[in-house]
Parts: C-alpha cells; structure tokens; sequence
DNA sequence: ATTATTTTTTAGTCTTATCTAAAATAATAT
DNA sequence: ATATTATTTTAGATAAGACTAAAAAATAAT
C-alpha cells in the first residue's frame, strides 16, 4: 500500500504525463503540488523505488505501467465519488473536488464497486471527465467546439482556443463560465449564432464564440 | 482541525472514559491503542495543549466538553457511515468497521449531514450503537447483556459488547441478527450457557456468547 | 565554445509520530 | 514505614515528508 502523500504525488505524474511521451520534469511537478522542487526530487525516489515510476536523474520521470493502474484506480474512486456526492448528496459540480480529494484514499476495493453498482457503473464525472474501469482503461473525453454540437447535445464549458483577456471578459459579461452545463438549443442558418441554454438562461451567441469554447460532451444523463 | 493520530486517541479517550469519572490512565490508552504508554504521553500533551483533554502529570486524562463534542462527532461520523455501508452497499455487520475507521476522518460537514438526510437520520448503527446527532448528544439504550437474563424473560437483540469480526461472524453463522427477538428458555448451572428462542429455532449459547450479546427487554405482554 | 541562466539534486534542518531505555513517581506488600 | 513492583514520564533515536541553501548538471545565449 501506499501513503497519502505517494498517491497524490502519483496522481499528479499520471495527470502531468498523460498527453506527452517525454518524461514529466520535477519542476511541472513542484509547480502542479505547490511544493519544491527538492521535496519533489525525494518522493520521487520513494516512488522509483516502489517501481511506480522510472527516475533518471535530471531527466525527469516516467510513470511504469504498475504506477498508471493504481494511479488510473486512485482517479477511479475520485471520480465516482464526485458521481455519488452530486447524484445522492446534493453537491453542486463545483464542490465536489475538496471532498473527493479526501474520499479517493479510502482503501476498500469492496467499497468502490459497490458504490459503482450503486450509481448505475456511470462513465463520467458531473464535470464530464472519464471514469476508469477496474482495469484502468476508460474512453478519452470527447472535446468538442460549441460551433461544432448539432442542436439537443449538451456538454460542459471546459476551456477556451481564444484566451485573450477580451474574450474572457466577454464571457464573465454574459456569465459563461468553466464548469457551467450548455445545451444547444437551436442554431440559425443566416449568421451561424447558436441559441444555447446555460444555468437555466436562454442565450445567443455568435459563431466567433462558438468556435472559442470548448464543450466536454455528455452522454446519456 | 486535528490530524488522524490526534482524531483516533480523542476517540478512544472518549470510549474510554464514558462511564468512569475518574482519568483514563495511559496505559488503558495504550492497551487500546497497540502502541507504547510513552507515545500516549507525547500525545496526550498535543491534545492538552489544544485544550481537548486535561492533562495532570501521573494522573491520567480527563476529556473537555470540547473534546466530548469533538470525539461524539468523529463518532456520529462512523457510525453514519456504517449505516450507509450496510444499507446502501450490501456490506454485512462484520465488515463495516474498518472502511468506517478510514471514512470517520473525513472532512466535510455538507457530506455527513447530507447522508445523515440519505440514510432517514438513523439513530442506531448496525451493531445497535446509538449515532450521537450534530450536537453529539445521543439517548444511551435500555439495554441487558443477555447473560443477565433471568428465565421467560424476552427482548429484542440490539447490540454487541465485542464486535470483533470473529465475533459478528459467529452470530451470523448461527443466524443471530440486530433485531431478532429472544427469550430465555432455560439456564444451565453446570456450564453458565441458556437456552433461548430465537427466530422460531430453540438454541444453546455459552456463557462467553451471552456475555456480548446485548438485549432490549421486552416488558409486558 | 565558453558564459550565463535555469533546472535539478544534494546536504542539512524541522516537525510529527513513533520507538527504546532509563529515570521518576505512584501503588502495593510486607 | 520502607521495600518492592507497576506505572508514567523523560531523554534520545528513527522515519516520513517537508523545507532552505548550496552544489551540480543541463540548457540557453552570446
């Protein structure tokens, strides 16, 4: 088994690492924890040591396939935990993450399937991200430009292409924000504006800002 | 707020000290805790000094009305969560007890009301304790160990003394469940065991059995 | 190619929670 | 009342995880 500290520094690596083939370098990863760079240097031979990661000085580290799957576990239970606090315990999407932090270490492999069972083996988090299965393995998130959606889908406001300071202005104005759930509602042929309903307002908005937000795609309910 | 090791010594000075006056002495803690009476005095001065307990040199501890309503909370916390194992996940009575030890210990007041609400404000857990409510106050049960019993006596089965898994265990295996009536048929001087009805079957149980076994009394009819 | 800068590692310190061994105090027995 | 035994505390050590400051290595700039 591994302590708190192990699988949140894990987690940060298997997060960090995901979408690159080099190695993460200490610095991302004191930079991501808020600590320093040398406190990062020791754990990450705790880690090596453990096999969870492949640690050449200076170079950075690589999670091992043993550290992906108990770091894909560890996200696992944060996700479905984040599932059940918003279906059954009337959390909102943006309160969540503080108390799943906690909830992911509790050890129960027991405990996890059945919440799994008990929330109907969802496939994502209420912010629309991934959940892995006991293996590990889950279905890459479908990222998606609102300008994009055809009329009925509805995702989550999850990031920005334009992150120019007027563009994000322009959103805090019309109260857009990450996290918020949109649906398209209709789009209108003569000038490609997009009606979208987002917490519980009806919108237009130009294709300009349809072709700058990014949606996380929902399926089913 | 206080750290695990802090949370588990709180909670076992409080169970502890529950229906003694007097201090709890370091070695009880010790015993309880599988640790050295030496770390029970570093920590004991922790705690003294966040004015959980108080604290006089050879002469044990005494917990603070703060220390009370802190330790009934980590409890109302556990046994919350034993609920919501059994009711909600398909654990049986022997297994919550160590998922719930992790699980006491996290932080979010949201989260325990919120399953308090799910679960229907349960008053009991499911070895019959009683579940302390937000002001850590709780109604202690009328309860008998059913060794006290006398002959046509009858009652309800609600609690345990020992809950060792072994222990739950056995009750299972001889279907003796929280909630089962039963009624002494019989005492046997020569070994100290009674015979009982339970659930319609007629069974002898040793003494050491009915030694933990804690009854709600039937009166009348 | 040799500086200069940035990144990473090492070395040493601190805190928390534990331990062992020894000293101090309390309780018990004669 | 004093000696013996048991309990409790202190002192010093260890391990995990963090830190600061300085050294070493890699990267960037001239």
């Amino acid at each position: 088994m591994f302590t708190l500290s192990e699988e949140n520094y894990l987690k940060t690596i298997y997060h960090l690492g995901l979408n690159s083939e080099i190695g993460v370098s200490t610095n991302e990863i004191a930079k991501k924890m808020q600590t320093k760079a040398s406190s990062v240097t020791d754990m990450i031979k705790k880690l090596s040591d453990k096999d969870l990661v492949v640690y050449k000085k200076y170079k950075g580290v690589k999670i091992t396939d043993f550290g992906r799957n108990t770091a894909a576990n560890i996200v696992r239970k944060h996700r479905l935990w984040e599932v059940f606090l918003v279906e059954k315990l009337n959390f909102s999407w943006d309160e969540v993450h503080e108390v799943a932090e906690q909830l992911e270490h509790i050890k129960s492999p027991k405990l996890i399937n059945e919440l799994d069972a008990l929330l109907g083996f969802p496939k994502q988090d209420p912010h629309g991200d991934p959940i892995p299965d006991k293996e590990g393995n889950y279905h890459p998130l479908e990222k998606k430009l609102l300008a994009t959606l055809s009329i009925g889908e509805k995702g989550i406001c999850i990031g920005v292409n334009d992150s120019s300071s007027e563009f994000l202005q322009f959103l805090d104005k019309q109260k857009i924000a990450l996290g918020n759930q949109i649906k398209v509602l209709g789009k209108e042929p003569f000038d490609d504006s997009i009606q979208i309903q987002i917490a519980n307002r009806e919108l237009s908005v130009s294709n300009k800002i349809a072709s700058n937000l990014y949606i996380k795609i929902h399926h089913g309910s």
